[in-house]
RNA sequence: GCGCUUGUAGCUCAACAGGAUAGAGCGUUAGCCUCCGGAGCUAAAGGCUGUGGGUUCAACUCCCACCAAGCGCGCCA
């Protein structure tokens, strides 16, 4: 049963009655004191109406018979109306999760396609952990999208041209004469990181003639190498690589600057191309070709977004660094004239990372080389704790990554904590198996033996799952996923303590082994969905 | 100066589209290892949700002002 279901009963039986109402809502509740779903129905019934008071309600209520045959009990209290519903229903979550396993929360209705595009750092260098948060929400946010019937792409955007790029190029020939003992100088806004003399060294004798643009080629073409490495080892998959220079060649630049030059949009102004961002939001107009002739980063990114319309999808999500921030209105202002509503461009700032080594906070410096790597990180803390911290807090928020706490295995690190309930699950289960318990003695356990307070606190909680993956995919926010599964190993954590789950009486075993066995699929779904691995012993 | 984000227990964070007595973990204090893995469990203390107003039956949540922190405010990307 879900909320959705008896919400539409109240709708149906306080129509009837021609009672006038507000739009209000059916929730799971907050306490089991409260039941299992509670509305603040009452409070949104008309003024007019309020002849009617809750336990009048209450009564209207209970003498339906749909009502009296899922709920053991329906009580107003505060003002709230509380339904309660017979156990059957929430052993019938055992059956489900049973039989469903993997798919188990996974969306029925088909929501449409979705692209996703995260990342995109500029192949000038290797991904920093302010990436790593990026791609680890972007990636656990495409598997929650996909668990709520989103068909997803995830797609990353390179910017392979422009003035960055031709510093690079020139920042590695530089490197490359010096080893060879000639005079260069690296410019004073080129690369400097330890890795560009690195691939240096991967050039042999012989190209000291080669004009920038090989340097350059060379360069990206390394740099995205580590790049891709990292992402893998990070569990991080793109299904398209979308390249800025593949555009540009293709003219779509000119193209885009004709379509906002024909809708009126565009004007000339000391020699620049001006787009009128201002009509839609903006502070001011931005420039989109500069006076060089040379285009500034908002031509092509409009042409990337024209891009992605043109594919077709229903929802568009960039994720950003909040550098970019004032870049939103800018961007939205484009998609709304090339006809693609800003509501399904959806763009989340996924904000800074702050490292720290226990009290003291490590600075960075990207330009000089001083920075922290995606790399460095998982190195030190492992893939798994590294996404985890990324992914506990909300991507708008600031967070503080304290690398002593991540990598200690102790009670202080919740990854341990979750992935050590998800070992122990397995564990009983294989420890069962041993003492001659099967898979179908499990399934056809009589699941109402489960009747421990802690029982039926599990049992709600594993029936909410499909409730925050929902959420989550709705809200565009991954953390939740996280704090359920925290809460969940803690619940099993106590269980463990409480009850032994394979005992003496074989009945009561096998519908405890049931439960473990319901909470090590959410469990290991959960974790799935977030990119964390599932460890088969620790 | 303007804009965006943030401000909740000593620390790190929750709170579902405004809902009931604001919750976890760590840390602190006091306990628990003959038994399915103690990387675990039980309990206690800890709060004027930055401040002041407003809207509402109901505000951490919405609105206004102020305070504090971070980021942005280029014909850079």
């Amino acid at each position: 049963m879900e909320s959705s279901e008896l919400k539409a009963k109240l709708i149906a039986i306080v129509s009837r009655e021609k009672i006038d109402f507000e739009k209000f809502d059916v929730f799971p509740s907050a306490k089991k004191e409260f039941g299992d779903f509670s509305t603040n129905l009452a409070f949104k019934i008309k003024k007019k109406d309020r002849i009617i008071n809750a336990e009048q309600l209450v009564s209207l209520i209970q003498s339906n018979k749909w009502i009296q045959e899922n709920f053991e009990k329906v009580e107003e209290r505060k003002g709230f109306i509380n339904f309660f519903l017979k156990d059957t229903h929430i052993y019938a979550t055992i059956k489900e999760i049973l039989s469903k396993k993997d798919a188990y929360g996974k969306s029925l209705s088909k929501k449409g396609s979705v692209l996703i595009e995260f990342v995109s750092a500029n192949p000038t260098g290797p991904l920093t952990i302010a990436h790593g948060r990026q791609a680890a929400f972007g990636e656990a946010l495409s598997r929650i999208l996909m668990h709520s019937g989103w068909r997803v792409t995830k797609e990353y955007y390179l910017n392979d041209c422009g003035r960055q790029i031709e510093l690079l190029g020139i920042s590695l020939k530089a490197h490359y004469l010096r080893k060879r003992g000639m005079k260069a100088n690296i410019p004073e806004d080129g690369y400097h990181g330890e890795y560009l003399k690195e691939i240096a060294e991967k050039i042999p004798d012989g190209y000291e003639t080669k004009d920038a643009k090989f340097f350059e080629d060379f360069a990206k073409q390394e740099i995205l190498k580590i790049i891709k490495d990292d992402l893998k080892e990070f569990g991080v998959y793109f299904d398209s690589w979308f390249s800025e220079s593949e555009l540009r060649k293709e003219g779509k630049v000119e193209e885009i600057i004709n379509i906002l030059q024909e809708k009126g949009l565009i004007y000339e102004q000391d020699g620049a191309l001006w787009f009128k961002t201002s009509l839609y939001g903006d502070d001011k107009d931005r420039v989109l070709r500069k006076r060089d002739m040379s285009y500034t980063y908002l031509a092509p990114d409009i042409a990337y977004h024209e891009n992605k319309i043109k594919r077709g999808y229903d929802m568009l999500i960039n994720l950003w660094g909040p550098d970019h921030a004032g870049y939103v209105t800018r961007i939205k202002a484009a998609a709304s004239v090339l006809g693609f509503s800003p509501d399904r461009l959806k763009i989340i700032i996924v904000q800074l990372t702050t490292l720290y080594r226990g009290k003291e906070k490590i600075s960075m410096s990207t330009r000089k080389g001083q920075f922290i790597t995606l790399k460095q990180l998982m190195d030190e803390v492992g893939p798994d704790a590294t996404k985890f911290f990324f992914l506990f807090r909300r991507a708008d928020s600031h967070l503080d990554f304290d690398l002593e706490l991540a990598k200690k295995k102790t009670e202080e690190n919740p990854v341990y904590y979750i992935q050590y309930a998800y070992v122990r699950a397995k564990h009983i289960i294989e420890f069962a198996k041993e003492k001659g318990i099967t898979e179908k003695d499990v399934f056809s356990a009589d699941f109402s033996l489960l009747k421990e307070e802690p029982e039926i606190e599990i049992l709600k909680k594993l029936k909410k799952f499909p409730i925050i993956v929902e959420q989550a995919s709705r809200t565009l926010e991954v953390s939740n996923i996280a704090h359920y599964i925290l809460d969940l190993a803690g619940s099993f954590h106590s269980y463990y303590q409480k009850f032994r789950v394979v005992d003496a009486n074989i009945k009561i075993s096998c519908s405890r082994l049931a439960l473990v066995e319901c909470l090590m699929s959410v469990m290991g779904k959960s974790l799935e969905l977030l990119g964390i691995s599932k460890p088969e012993k620790m």
